[in-house]
DNA sequence: ACGTTGACTTATCACTGATAACTCATCCCG
DNA sequence: CGGGATGAGTTATCAGTGATAAGTCAACGT
């Protein structure tokens, strides 16, 4: 019987004794493309990602211990990428409240970019994942990253003496809170994305700067 | 065969004539405590629900058209809750901005002591639900009652003239990286969840107060 | 030439959401 | 009291899901 194979790759050449690796590079590159087109991920099922990459679905499971690994192994590629270019933007000028504006908006364009990865890392509960261990030792280095560009602010007087990490985890949950729900509800009827991002650093810029407000302004 | 009948009620006496809705309200109720025990929505099958209330799983679909339905159905009532419990918050003080301080902290511990609600009210793709639009007034009614409660503050010159939607808005995403966060990642070394919520509000406060920084402050 | 073994397949499981077709008691109308 | 009509739910079943146990088969080292 042997019905036409799903719709694409026929099948694959088996690989040789040593190149099991190989099938492990194509599920990843299958799985991240069919993530990328169906905009979900457990809308890509073991079978489809069996079927692009040409074997059956129990092969998969000689590379991955189940589904949520190879998802999980995807989103963490997409993780290296995402923090270093969030760095490379934060490099980009001496400046340090200036490189903390574009460190924000480097890493709302890449939750965009790649809102996939983004909803799995950041915005579903996490505990369950196996390789979950690696993430956390990457999330906690592109943390520290973000601590160290926000006491740099409070060395120029750029920023007053606050707590580093709680200001820190203030930017973080803010521009975070911008990203998931652009994500999430992209009804919504937002204003300009850039204008907003701004709009969220200005805040957070005007709200740590060198300044102690005595009372409110004008009021009645 | 008949296997023993899953776990809890054997069967159910079939409603009378005019009665349908009760087992609508009863599927409703039981949804909503398994989405509570179990802290996922997709962990609660239809043959669970069922079972907990004594029908078969086709019975379901006469009283909702699919599960998605169901779950935003239990989901919408939170959300009432939820928009209620902010208001109150918001109106048990005259200060505009102990108000929305207020209001930040409501929305905040209400997000974390329903969290799956929450989840899937803001932190899923919401595009395809059914009765996504009745959920789309209440929220839209939820965000003025917010964008109201900024005027406020504009208008007793605690803040300065900014676009009171634009703030609005800021808030909000501030409130809600903090409360999805929490959420999300809960083995991340958080401070005390209401000093990070005071923080969050203080930097919004600060941020949006009436003073114009010309220059950093006290710097080197 | 042969047995080991790495790479993969066949067959199957338990479970998921969902549908079509059927039963059966209740109610209204005569 | 009698007989449809119909609301309320059931039985049987489907296609698709992640996952596993056991088998196949060719390449390699000896």
């Amino acid at each position: 019987m042997t019905a036409v194979r799903g719709s694409s790759a026929k099948s694959r050449p088996r690989s040789r004794r040593g190149e099991g690796e190989t099938l492990r590079e194509d599920l990843l590159a299958a799985t991240e493309r069919l993530m990328i087109e169906t905009g979900s991920a457990d809308a890509v099922s073991i079978r489809a990602i069996a079927d692009a990459v040409g074997v059956t679905p129990p092969s998969i499971y000689l590379h991955f211990p189940d589904k949520t690994s190879l998802i999980l192994a995807v989103c963490e590629r997409h993780f290296e990428v995402f923090d270093s270019t969030v760095e490379a933007a934060g490099r980009s000028t001496d400046d340090p409240v200036e490189s903390l504006r574009r460190r924000g908006r480097a890493y709302v364009r890449f939750g965009l970019e790649n809102p996939e990865p983004y909803r799995i890392l950041f915005m579903t509960r996490a505990e369950t994942a196996p390789q979950y261990d690696t993430l956390v030792g990457a999330g906690a280095r592109a943390f520290r990253h973000l601590v160290d560009a926000v006491q740099r602010c409070i060395d120029t007087g750029a920023y007053r003496p606050v707590d580093p990490l709680i200001a820190a985890i203030g930017i973080w949950t803010a521009v975070h809170g911008v990203t998931s729900l652009l994500i999430s509800l992209p009804d919504f009827p937002w204003p300009n994305v850039d204008a907003l991002v701004d709009h969220v650093c200005e805040i957070q810029n005007r709200g740590l700067n060198d300044f102690v407000p005595e009372h409110q302004g004008g009021a009645s």
